[in-house]
DNA sequence: GGCGTCACGTCAATATAGTTGACATGAGAA
DNA sequence: TTCTCATGTCAACTATATTGACGTGACGCC
């Protein structure tokens, strides 16, 4: 539900008035996603990539030799939704796929070292506002913040 | 970077394994995001709306008179890109445009009784979801959550 | 009183990220 | 052999955005 300002790249916190006492966190749940991910997006976008090539790039490196059904799965999108991003980064060489010596009718996805260094470095601008902000709370307030995220993120 | 699983209706969080020990917190960013707008996008779906018109309703609830190059400015997006959710909002009657006096050239924004009806519950679906994180947590707890993200927002 | 600018409206083309449906192929299992 | 699984691909569509161009009515000012 928000907002931006003056400068042309990042979109800044809008001071609306305060309707109710929790309209101050609804606000920074939005803010602070693009927080954290606008770095990223903008050193994927100087290579030709997005959210989606990432998202993928993050999956397979955590789950190598994943199976292209597996990996829709995770993702939660159409096997079409993902065939365009995939395809991308298997001719960018950030990916490679195989078929496994017994079953042959699934294929393997596996990043190259290109593809793992793209991932590292994306998902590093990331986790580098992540703990600059945890640094300023401390260790116990880092694991508020995880505890308040996980009750939102469960209530599925 | 992330997931889903077997039931269509909502996403739940992956267990990929972590490479780093700050992966959590990015996964929780973005389940967070959607655990929070989760059911206040349902409601709005049912209706025929979705979050660009909260969007609008939001901001518009919160800046009563605003005009609508104002509200471009704090929505960060086009003219163009306002047009289409800005006119179905008004065809639906829940927004009200009217020249002011003086100034006969910009149009003012004001929510109606519906329109108020409507941002409020939607709201209060996201808030609900904040409001029992916070419970969990209690007040110290919502204080460095806020503290973090603020950092995060801010990271612009 | 005319000129320029401001605020708004709208048309067209394009991009991105997804959807569903249909259909093809090669591999394995029954 | 036939059925099903895992994958690939084509087409059409939706939603949400973009930029550029152009139009109109309302002021502001010299």
């Amino acid at each position: 539900m928000m907002p931006k300002t003056s400068h042309a790249a990042g979109l800044h916190r809008a001071s609306l008035e305060k309707l109710h006492d929790l309209d101050a966190a609804l606000e920074l749940m939005y803010y602070g996603w693009r927080g954290m991910t606008l770095l990223a997006d903008e050193y994927l976008a100087k290579r030709g990539l997005s959210r989606p090539h990432h998202r993928i790039l993050y999956v397979v490196a955590r789950r190598p030799d994943i199976a292209i059904g597996s990996l829709i799965e995770i993702l939660g999108i159409s096997k079409q939704a993902l065939n365009r991003p995939l395809n991308l980064l298997l001719e960018r060489k950030l990916l490679t796929s195989k078929r496994s010596p017994e079953q042959h009718r699934s294929k393997l996805l596996r990043l190259t070292q290109a593809g793992h260094r793209i991932e590292q470095r994306a998902s590093d601008h990331e986790r580098k506002v992540m703990r600059d902000a945890f640094d300023r709370v401390g260790a116990p307030g880092a694991a508020a913040w995880m505890a308040v995220m996980e009750t939102i993120a469960d209530n599925n």
